[in-house]
RNA sequence: GGACGAGUGGCGGAAUGGCAGACGCGACAGACUUAGGAUCUGUUCCGAGAGGGUGCGGGUUCGACUCCCGCCUCGUCCA
């Protein structure tokens, strides 16, 4: 009898193998065709590897092993991001140096993830933190320090006081710092930034070119948020106002009276003042003054100008600022205020659609709009960015919904313009059935009509211009940490900036023995004194170098082209190398980089292709999100979650709590430490070993859905190798040949899980190889070898250990990953005879046997003469018959 | 509020517009066993049956899980 399959021996044999003859070293230039695939690097944490790690690289070890057997030179590397902010709070709270705890994290991913069995080519790995590695990403940086796209500005920036570090956006959720929950202020910083703005139509346009799910495309395109409208200049005029004047907004209650259609733009007719606050009274004691000051506003919705009854500035906007100096407003402190109250919130809180709108008016001025001479009230409000557009917006609260929220909250009227809704209950926003009333020259014409001639107009009167803008923002590019590259900068005491001389990288971390934070807003690496401090070599002149440090997001910018040519000590990448390799055929990630890690790479390609140092214009051909894996939870009847670890599962099907025995529910959630559901694969290895591990993961569901973890499940994928195992080890293999059945079965797994690996169905291709064991294991009957090597090549990329076991123990030496894939014949795929399924009334009501080469005609007479088919017919007459060959018939009565 | 994705047995999930539920888990029955939480064999969408079934309501079609329209629920991202 077969000994039993032993994983722990078998897989320790194989990767001790592996590593010896280094089986998956990529060969640079090959004249077969090159595939590189490529997975997202991790984060060593001192957690270590969970079950969503492999996911992602089981499915490219799956395809790499694929293409190796079908001829393909492969490039799989793997490497750690290894710069970033765990280790230093753990340096700042034990002492212990960041790269102490890093390495000691590497060194326990990389054994965890060596036992995968993974068929990644370990001598290119790299580590970002790794000073011949960041010597170019600093050089990098230079590049586009020298080519105008990093530049010092002064902005303001998310500063968490209790870290003392300034977060970058995507680190601050609901005002708190993702890391620590702690308040974040809004404060202004000096800061490097990346000009990422100026590729945001390439950005944009390129996502056209790679094949990415069209989601994640989407929210790239959402994120780099272009958007076609206007700038329109509002005059701004002094306003004397009279305090005693009528509180009643409502003094005319037909909007269209107030704003009459056929008024010319600029003509000032009595009462066509827009009553844009309680302020001014009917006996027009409001005064006007001539122009003083231009506010330049940029709206996507020009089309509604003639609706806009007041302005809103962002509360930082210079203007304000400049009026505040020059004493112009009558309500200084109130606006001051505000302000300060503003500056406390992050540009989340500010924006939250389900947030009551603030804002405070100024006093002593107004707006006038340039299209019909209205003069209007200007607010402050948070709703408004300072960094978006020009930092102030028009109002039009019957067409904008938070125009309209904020016109209710302050009694602004409204003037509809587009006709279809009504304003009373909501805004109109739709630009799709709108017509333009009350609004002079565009009335009767359509949004996008008006729009145009909107934009015409006031290009005409010099009042105004067509806008494109976008959304995205400079990159925030520096960091008050130390565990970060050091930019490579030096700032002179003569005011001028100097880079490190490129001969001269890496500019390497100082040592430190102190990492916390200085709580001034200066890096920790400001206390290395004599490091900070420069004296130029040639020059004699002084100055101090940069001690703000770059992003985590630097390093992973342009890892997968130093895994290209990882140790090449003069140049990033060798020329010849990247074009040979680029692009990268396959990244596949989790869908939490959707936007900024993979925006910011493409981002830095983009220049590098500029200066001629890449040769695509794109990084990442083809891209895939795995999907999230979920652990188990349970909740008790009230729906208060309980940690698994409180959870008595003696009977499986009817969890109970430990400590009162209340009768649990099972349901999926994300894996976290406070509900102790997190799954550690080291323990699944153990008791499974790695090849159920990567089977059961692969056959959970699709890669890119979200599925939960279920060990049960795994148990199932277990037994099949086992059965596998014994079926080529139990039985005795013959020189046979295959039955016609098995000969069909055998080329339809080969077909099968072709297809299914490069359509990357993971979970369908495993189950059609459960299918073949089901039809040729049992009872120790003859195995045709064939039959045997042919399927263990098939499972191989799946299972690799086992599939290298199986296939020595077949009696080939060399392993099995330069074995060309098996090929399947079409023909013998081919059946004489097929059932065929006849409907009546759309349902079946008989099968009949038919040649599978049977004509329509032939398949009508066929199916007709069917005993069955007369019952269900009963008589009636078939009106018409639909055949479709080898599916059925359909007869219609 | 918007964009995208997803809703199929007790569970994970299959199905180029063509016989819904492949494959697996669980469950049930049997075999082998001192034993079974190992292994093997069989049954398992609901319903006694006629029939009914892919979140709900419409539509297109000879035929809809699949395409179209409108809802509901969940997830993710954005506001």
């Amino acid at each position: 009898m077969n000994e039993e399959y032993n994983h722990v021996t078998v897989e320790k044999k194989w990767q001790a193998r592996w590593e010896k003859d280094k089986t998956f070293a990529a060969a640079d230039f090959s004249p077969k065709p090159k595939y590189y695939a490529l997975d997202m690097f991790p984060y060593p944490s001192g957690a270590g590897l969970h079950v969503g790690h492999p996911e992602g690289y089981t499915a490219t070890d799956i395809i790499c092993r694929y293409k190796r057997a079908k001829g393909f030179n492969v490039l799989h590397p793997m490497g750690f991001d290894a710069f970033g902010l765990p280790a230093e709070q753990y340096a700042v709270e034990t002492g212990t140096h960041p790269r102490i705890t890093t390495e000691r994290n590497i060194a326990n991913f990389t054994r965890q993830i060596k036992a995968l069995g993974f068929s990644y080519d370990w001598d290119r790995e790299v580590r970002t933190c790794d000073p011949e590695y960041y010597k170019w990403t600093q050089w990098i940086f230079e590049k586009l320090y020298e080519k105008g796209l990093a530049y010092v500005a002064e902005v303001p920036v998310n500063w968490c006081p209790a870290l003392g570090t300034v977060l970058a956006n995507e680190e601050v959720i609901d005002g708190r710092s993702e890391r620590g929950n702690h308040p974040v202020v809004r404060r202004p910083m000096r800061q490097w930034m990346l000009r990422i703005t100026a590729y945001a139509e390439r950005l944009l346009k390129d996502l056209d070119t790679v094949d990415w799910p069209e989601g994640i495309k989407e929210m790239q395109r959402n994120w780099i948020g272009k958007s076609t409208g206007a700038e329109v200049v509002f005059a701004v005029r002094a306003h004397r106002e009279d305090r005693h004047g009528d509180e009643s907004p409502s003094r005319r209650t037909d909007p269209g009276g107030q704003v009459p259609g056929s008024q010319l733009p600029g003509s000032q007719l009595p009462g066509s003042q827009v009553p844009g606050s309680r302020s001014p009274d009917s006996s027009g004691a409001a005064a006007s003054e001539a122009p003083a000051d231009e506010v330049v506003v940029y709206t996507t919705r020009c089309d509604t100008l003639f609706g806009a009854t007041y302005m809103v500035m962002s509360p930082e906007h210079e203007l304000v600022k400049k009026w505040l100096d020059e004493g112009r407003l009558s309500n200084p402190d109130e606006v001051r205020a505000y302000q300060e109250a503003a500056a406390r919130k992050s540009d989340f809180e500010r924006t939250e659609m389900a947030k009551e709108k603030t804002g405070v008016k100024l006093g002593g001025i107004l707006g006038v709009n340039p299209v019909n001479g209205a003069e209007i009230p200007i607010y402050i409000s948070d709703y408004v960015l300072a960094t978006y557009g020009t930092g102030a917006i028009m109002a039009v609260p019957a067409h904008d919904t938070r125009d309209w929220e904020f016109a209710r909250k302050f009694g602004i009227p409204m003037v509809e313009v587009v006709g279809g809704g009504d304003i009373e209950k909501a805004a109109f926003t739709d630009c799709a059935t709108g017509t333009m009333v009350n609004s002079g020259f565009l009335t009767g014409l359509s949004v996008e009509e008006a729009k145009k001639m909107m934009i015409a107009w006031l290009e005409e009167k010099g009042c105004g211009r067509a806008k494109v803008q976008y959304k995205l923002r400079d990159w925030l590019f520096s960091r008050q940490r130390y565990w970060g590259e050091p930019f490579p900068v030096i700032h002179m005491d003569d005011g001028t900036t100097q880079l490190v001389p490129s001969e001269d990288l890496p500019l390497e971390l100082p040592e430190l023995t102190d990492y916390k934070p200085t709580g001034t807003g200066d890096p920790p690496l400001a206390k290395a004194t004599s490091w900070t401090r420069y004296t130029d070599p040639k020059t004699g002149k002084t100055g101090w170098r940069e001690t703000n440090t770059m992003p985590q997001w630097a390093g992973s910018c342009w890892y997968y082209l130093r895994y290209i040519d990882p140790h090449n000590a003069q140049a990033f990448c060798d020329r010849k190398k990247e074009a040979y390799w680029m692009p990268v055929d396959l990244y596949v990630g989790g869908a939490e980089h959707a936007v900024l890690h993979l925006l910011y790479a493409r981002f830095w390609h983009k220049v590098l292709f500029d200066l001629g140092l890449v040769s695509t214009s794109e990084p990442f051909q083809k891209l895939v999100n795995q999907g999230m894996i979920l652990g188990m939870s349970y909740k008790d009847p009230r729906g208060v979650l309980v940690p698994t670890s409180e959870v008595d599962l003696t009977d499986p099907q009817h969890p109970k709590r430990i400590s009162d025995g209340a009768a649990l529910v099972e349901f999926p959630a994300k894996m976290s430490k406070s509900l102790r559901n997190v799954v550690n694969p080291d323990d699944v290895i153990r008791d499974y070993g790695a090849d159920a591990l990567r089977l059961y993961e692969m056959f959970m569901g699709a890669l890119q859905d979200v599925k939960p973890w279920n060990t049960r499940n795994l148990e199932g994928v277990a037994r099949f190798l086992r059965r596998s195992w014994n079926m080529v080890t139990g039985q005795s293999v013959v020189d046979a040949p295959l039955s016609p059945e098995q000969n069909r079965l055998l080329n339809a797994t080969v077909k099968k899980v072709s297809q299914d690996i490069e359509a990357l169905s993971f979970n369908t291709a495993i189950s059609q190889l459960m299918i073949f064991v089901n039809g040729f294991a049992g009872d120790g009957k003859p195995l045709p070898r064939v039959a045997a090597e042919t399927f263990v090549q098939l499972l191989a990329p799946f299972a690799p250990h086992m599939g290298e076991e199986l296939w020595e123990r077949l009696g080939h030496e060399g392993g099995i990953s330069d074995v060309p894939w098996p090929a399947w014949d079409e023909k013998a795929l081919e059946l004489d005879e097929v059932e065929i399924a006849v409907q009546i009334r759309g349902k079946v009501r008989a099968r009949v046997m038919m040649p599978a080469a049977a004509t329509p005609a032939e398949m009508e007479t066929l199916a007709l003469a069917d005993p069955k088919t007369q019952a269900a017919l009963a008589g009636a007459a078939p009106r018409k018959v639909i055949c479709v060959p080898k599916r059925l018939v359909n007869i219609v009565v």
